[in-house]
DNA sequence: CTGAAAGCGCTTACAG
DNA sequence: CTGAAAGCGCTTACAG
């Protein structure tokens, strides 16, 4: 491949002028530029992105930091991330840090980052105080999503307002004995989501002056299986409950399949509703409450792109509104009289 | 940051025998490995990646290039390929081309590659002639999955055989109507895998001695949303089917939710099989073929790392086997004999 | 507006 | 086994 020297000879100035015109910095003549335009494209040159990195400092590259790929909210936010990046010239890290279990070791080594990239994206990852501390001391911008950390802005939903709306909905068909299927959080993801999911709930039953007993309350694992098995247990219940409320759709439409394989009638006999706007919500006619995922990805990269640009705003707490998709799941419960809200 | 003369200094050497002792090359002693290992643990000493880069035209860099991040088979094999490649060291550039639409331009632009990366695994990506050209020049590796090109190994499925497996599998329950529902390709993605579905239907019905009406072939969009417009329309004629082989587990998760919008009962009245195992396939009592998707990404790596390390064994063609997993979405069609194969 | 030259921080023959 | 030195291919003050 031909190099910028090649560049500069054939358009007879020097490779300073000949890097500038490329880049497209002023004080470079019209003339000039073309010249060196024609010459480049002539040769096919492409700048080398590790010589321009070892002088400039700068890579093009950002990471993106995940504790997984294949889940649904991940592969979304990785996709909105890795798009806008793409958009504004950049190149995308995949660091994808894996479940090591709760006892995990450190995952993330500086020399993941070091020298490597622009500026860094954490999704919805959980990091020890050591790897938070180690991110910090690299120097570059951080946006996280999901999870708030110091210094940092960070983009996500309110998750407690988010279950109330699914909450509120089923209050105001008329149930009263509403149950909450959330979720043990996967290894190494935010630890904040499920609890506030839980609050959630609980704040909308305590509003509405309905007590919450523990049955009502269960854990789950945040898949479909886990949505199954938890709400197996619920439906199998002498007095079993009328809805629930569940922390994502993934384990909504496993409550789903326990009501069917109970044979109990949804909704006639019972409301479900979930969160997240699953593309399988739709199919499953599932009342949901929509979160934009690959948004949030789009929007943190927005705020990362420019604190590296230097438009310095200081850190920011981004909440990104969520919104109640009334579909086939909820219905007023069995033998109530129309409820008047 | 120290920089390599820092660790000459405090280790007493030239930078020649810190690269190499740090390195792990041979021919240091191993006294003098120890004094360096010690300075540059000291010093906190990590090489600037570009430097050595540059220097020694090697990126420990890998690029990903897929058409879509937030599809099941897409994200599968992104996660198997990123955890091996973590485990062997090298970092992933994850190119997402995303979907251009069927006229869609130079999506792989050689500057996305060039100097950047030692190689490059592509994920089911429809290429053009000039991108594939684009690619071989830049004198890399290159491993595909899904799709097989000249001149590359791939890694993929027998996607033919594997619908053959589900077929049979309701050919020997009894079955006869059987329908298909196949999918339009994703654009930019693989375009062989929906036709060969289709082909394997064909081939088996065929063996069987069955014909295959044209209202037996249904093309839908590859989503849920798709498999549930495809499977309403099939099953709303008067002589439906008794039995649909679908090409994706998605798809016939769409299905499902039409028998049971139009009040058929699953197995009893209709049987449905997928392809895949995706994780809702489970919840559903799915009766599937199962592909290895993050397998095929590990393997294809696999692959890829020995041409990187120079072991050319030459362009290999692997196709890793798929395997009928039968649950509760099929029995015998209604009214049938007890079949003896 | 343009160029000469230093410098980014490594690796790698080559010599010993 | 070790070192001096060239070289990888750019960018960036600095000078003009």
């Amino acid at each position: 491949m031909s190099r910028i020297e090649d560049v500069a000879l054939a358009a007879g100035v020097s490779t300073a002028t000949v890097s500038r015109a490329l880049r497209g910095l002023p004080k470079v003549s019209a003339e000039t530029r073309q010249r060196v335009l024609d010459a480049a494209a002539e040769l096919r040159y492409i700048a080398s992105p590790t010589a321009s990195s070892l002088a400039s400092g700068k890579t093009g590259v950002v990471a993106v930091v995940v504790p997984y790929v294949t889940r649904w909210y991940f592969a979304h936010l990785i996709a909105g991330a890795s798009q806008m990046l793409r958009e504004h010239g950049y190149h995308v890290l995949l660091v994808d840090v894996g479940d090591e279990g709760p006892g995990r070791e450190m995952l993330l080594d500086s020399r993941l980052f070091f020298k490597r990239v622009d500026a860094a994206l954490v999704l919805s990852l959980r990091m020890h105080p050591q790897e938070r501390e180690m991110l910090g001391r690299l120097g570059f911008p951080v946006v996280s999503v999901g999870v708030p950390s110091a210094g940092w802005s960070c983009v996500r939903i309110d998750d407690v307002g988010a279950i109330r709306l699914a909450t509120e909905h089923l209050i105001g068909l008329g149930h009263e004995r509403i149950a909450f299927v959330g979720g043990k959080p996967l290894p190494a993801t935010d630890f904040t989501t499920p609890g506030d999911r839980e609050t959630g709930f609980r704040a909308a039953m305590a509003d509405a002056g309905l007590p919450v007993r523990d049955w009502q309350v269960a854990n789950a694992a945040w898949t479909p299986a886990g949505g199954l098995e938890a709400g197996l247990s619920l439906l199998r219940r002498r007095q079993r409950p009328t809805a629930v409320v569940v922390a994502s759709d993934e384990m909504a439409i496993g409550v789903l399949s326990a009501a069917r394989e109970l044979g109990i009638d949804v909704p006639g006999e019972l409301s479900v509703t979930g969160v997240d706007d699953h593309e399988m919500a739709a199919v499953h006619g599932l009342t949901t409450v929509r979160q934009p995922v690959s948004e949030q990805g789009r929007m943190a990269t927005e705020v990362l792109l420019r604190a590296v640009a230097g438009d310095d705003e200081g850190p920011r707490l981004l909440t990104v509104p969520t919104q109640l998709v009334v579909r086939r799941t909820t219905a007023p419960p069995t033998g109530s009289v129309d409820h008047v809200q």
